[in-house]
DNA sequence: ACTATATTGATACATAGTCTTGATTAAAGC
DNA sequence: GCTTTAATCAAGACTATGTATCAATATAGT
């Protein structure tokens, strides 16, 4: 008995977000849906773009990525240098903690940041409704890498 | 005895900043220097480039742009939309509180942001080197303008 | 298999910037 | 005040990151 239903890949999972909102499993959609599965970091459009085996038209590759950003399965990640990135996102709302030296992402959960900033706005009469957090610094292994090399 | 030297206008302010870094105070700065102080609300190099009375360069606006923010007189702001908006930084680090009804900025300073994020990212051994805050709401007057339509 | 419609790809357009190059111009010395 | 010269500029080509339009096509449901 071999078990005939696995964990479903990355990929999968990111075309039924999509049919749960109503929208086709189309060839260019499932094409993109394996390309982001097998990212390992945080990606642009056109890294995309390039890496797809069969061309595909841009604003189909920008339209699909709106689309799983608006369905939560992409979230968008702001580099230190102004630069736009996507990246899958797990969970719900969270920040992450980006290394600049070798790009990696880590989520940073479990901070009580929600708390601090109504605290510390409260006396300016202001009614915050969302916000945007990113962290840079290095990541446990490029501080290993460079103390060693030291 | 009319008092001779009043105080500096922030386009002034803006060349002295220039000046002290050992750039030149030439016209298409003087310009832009002058239109950077009458922005009321954060802008983006294109609205400055339409507002420029004479036509100066494109590429002439975009590294002066990068020179005040590299001078810390400008500071970026990213808008909820990911849109990338410039505006006058009075103090060094600091965050916005962005109204999205009216586009009005306010400083936050005085939280202690740096201190929980150290807490925070602790247990992963993520070493911090900066981080970037936007925060979105409604401010004072908004919500005073909404509550008196309802 | 048929059909209504969601989706695509091509192309044009828009925004945000960078790079190069030859022409100007501001600052410093005379 | 004139000259020098290094800094700066304008113009235009180019890249990156999108969006809008629209005719052609693929998909899902029957």
């Amino acid at each position: 008995m071999t078990p005939k239903k696995r964990t479903p890949s990355v990929a999968d999972q990111i075309l039924e977000a999509l049919e749960e909102r109503g929208y086709r499993a189309t060839e260019p959609r499932r094409a993109l849906a394996a390309l982001i599965g097998s990212q390992e970091r945080h990606f642009t459009a056109e890294t995309l773009r390039r890496e797809l085996p069969l061309k595909h038209g841009r604003a189909t590759i920008y339209r699909t990525l709106k689309l799983l950003v608006e369905a939560g399965v992409l979230c968008r990640v702001l580099l230190e240098d102004g630069d736009l990135h996507y990246q899958l996102s797990q969970s719900g709302h969270h920040h992450h903690l980006l290394c600049v030296h070798c790009g990696a992402s880590q989520d940073l959960t479990g901070c009580n940041i929600e708390e601090m900033l109504q605290g510390a706005s409260a006396s300016y009469d202001f009614q915050i409704s969302s916000h945007w957090l990113e962290i840079y610094g290095r990541c446990r292994n490029c501080q290993q890498q460079e103390s060693l090399a030291a």
